[in-house]
DNA sequence: CCCCTTCAATGAAAGGTTTCAACTCGGTTG
DNA sequence: CAACCGAGTTGAAACCTTTCATTGAAGGGG
């Protein structure tokens, strides 16, 4: 194509000036567009082509034409291979509302998922559409935000679309929405939380053992005051961090009063740069000399504008992250983490949902592994 | 819970370890669940409840109930709240399957991503979802994983689901799928990547400007051995980034094979890593003293090992990422990198596709934005 | 008091697929 | 030669919703 049919934009720095540029004006291209003009619809059929015309093309009748679609093995090769030929003559697709709708199910996956940002998440993510791909499923994935309305909203839509299952890292584990899926019949397993008393099954790591893990260690690196860093409560990873690192403080013999918990509105890099203006403004005799962040994300932006702000890491304020994942080494101050099976933990999680879709004595189970802490320069200085 | 429902594994430390005790043994866990016993499914109906049962149910006729849900103003007050505890009673969930079956069409988005672990991509989907949820249209998130085969499944799938319409950054962009499915009806916008003339509508950023920024910044710097890292050559993105290199090196008066190229089989963290391994390999006389990688993943595992393996950054080797994601500012050193307005593209790719389903004077546009050279101390040492 | 209008509610058709019982047609078997 | 067999094919019913022309009832105007 040549330079003329795009729309380019004047080079002129920032992003805030391009946004102006938007909606864009239509420009040139799309002229030769115009041109092809009837080109853009299939070329025989005035509409989609359906089993109908395909079997009418190939003069067969409608349940043949099906055959060949699910049942090639019953169907001549000689007639098949007519049928086939047709299809691809008329360009035919399969209309997938239908077949769902006379089967009663579709071959999706759905996994609902806090922030595809965090690369905790997709890396589960890729975990479940392994399990799922060797089983002919195919996933869609679904980022609620951390918002539990938009939550709310996909799994009414997973719902109405009849999914086979739905795989889930909830905001809020105890909506509604979360009992009335299986009640309704689509199998729900959580991830990275634990089900209650059969309410279902879950794959989770021991968050409280790992933020005690966490503390611990800080603990043992000779820190006493320490900052909690995370948000919003309503997340249960958050909640089981905070209460895994009171424990380890209440098993050191200390108070509880010695971990200062900054809260932030979400967990992202961009929260953690908050926080370490907060940690900075407190005065220096009350300020933690560590801080336990509730995610890598939000470790990773505190260090950064601890840095940025004068503040030595470790050795004016110790960091540990959660999560480990692979920019946690990368980072300015390669960073102390807690490491989870964030791939066993997709995996896992799809096979127990195919168990609950398929097997019909199948058993609620609440799967849970180990986290681990991997120790590095941002607290051994 | 207590204890004893959970399939606690030991605390032994290593994932791989971990990985031995999957698929789960069932345990104590489910016990509960299955003295829980019939209520798993919903009370009354022994089946999903349909329009019709409610219809039933309310005294009203099938067609009233879909007024209740479609059109709910035709209906009298007194009916419709007669309809609506009816659906409550009975746990009615709309058919979706159904639905979209006589309507022709559903409300749903794709949007076909490479790498959903890449913050640059899930920016520009938080751009999409934004413009999709102010039309009342949901997203699906696709992960193509940067695999044709993977690609081409999942565009058959939402051509068969009949969804709305299609984003789509595309691993291949020549394949025949992206032409079959406008021709069959389906829209699609290419993002981050150009449509040829008459194809359809895309949204991007001038990549060959981008890598003649990044590579002229480096040549400023008084690099005149330079690295190209980045692969594999099928992403067009990293055809454009190494060509505007090229354009560079020729802007100054310097021959192409200045410019070393290490090819990587994916844009990943761990790829970046491993090319570090190579270009360390390099006699000294060859070794470049600059890298532009592809991307910013590339740049952080490029950069990551290069300090692990005692050459300083940028001291012995500078190196320009591409994408400017939130972790590059938070790297071991601060990457330079091209930024490029990534929520901008999501939404603008959002809004044409939106313009192409809706609107029949559509008429396709090749919308391109400028990105921006962000220097910092990756080789401004 | 009847006709016309308006508002509610109705019932049947349509949408594309899958499933399944029934049928056809050569070829065996007894 | 009759009865039977199996492979291949058929046609109609069913899945659940939406749409729309139609009917019924109530109210207002002449």
């Amino acid at each position: 194509m040549d330079e003329g049919e795009r729309a380019s934009l004047a080079a002129d720095g920032e992003p805030s000036q391009l946004a102006a540029a938007v909606p864009p004006q239509p420009t040139a291209a799309g002229d030769a567009d115009r041109a092809a003009g009837v080109a853009r619809r299939a070329p025989g059929a005035s509409r989609a082509a359906g089993i109908k015309e395909v079997a009418a093309a190939a003069s067969v009748s409608l349940g043949t034409v099906s055959n060949v679609l699910n049942r090639p093995h019953l169907v001549s090769p000689r007639t098949r291979a007519r049928v086939e030929q047709a299809m691809e003559e008329l360009g035919f697709v399969r209309n997938e509302s239908a077949r769902a709708l006379r089967a009663g199910s579709s071959r999706i996956l759905a996994y609902v998922m806090l922030d595809p940002s965090n690369p905790f998440f997709t890396d589960v993510a890729t975990g479940i559409e392994e399990v799922a791909a060797a089983a002919d499923l195919s996933v869609f994935l679904c980022n609620s935000g951390e918002d539990a309305a938009r939550e709310a909203r996909y799994l009414d839509l997973l719902l109405e679309q009849r999914v086979q299952g739905v795989l889930i890292t909830p905001v809020d584990a105890g909506g509604e929405r979360l009992r009335t899926l299986p009640a309704r019949g689509t199998p729900v397993v959580l991830v990275d939380r634990v089900a209650g008393a059969g309410e279902g099954c879950s794959v989770s790591v021991d968050d409280v053992l790992g933020g005690e893990l966490a503390v611990t260690h800080l603990l043992e690196r000779g820190h006493e005051r320490i900052a909690f860093v995370g948000g919003p409560d309503a997340l249960g990873q958050v909640r089981d961090r905070r209460a895994g690192a009171l424990r380890a403080l209440e098993r050191a013999g200390l108070p509880p009063d010695r971990l200062t918990v900054l809260a932030t509105g979400a967990l992202t890099v961009a929260e953690g740069r908050g926080a370490a203006e907060r940690l900075v403004g407190l005065p220096a005799a009350r300020r933690p000399t560590a801080a336990f962040c509730a995610n890598d994300l939000v470790a990773l932006g505190l260090l950064q504008r601890c840095v940025g702000l004068g503040v030595a890491v470790p050795g004016d304020c110790a960091i540990v992250g959660y999560d480990d994942i692979d920019f946690a080494a990368a980072a300015a101050v390669p960073l102390t983490s807690v490491r989870q099976p964030r791939h066993l933990l997709g995996r896992t999680a799809a096979e127990l949902l195919l168990d609950e879709a398929s097997n019909p004595a199948h058993t609620h189970q609440a799967v849970q592994f180990t986290p681990e802490l991997v120790a590095r320069a941002s607290t051994v200085g």
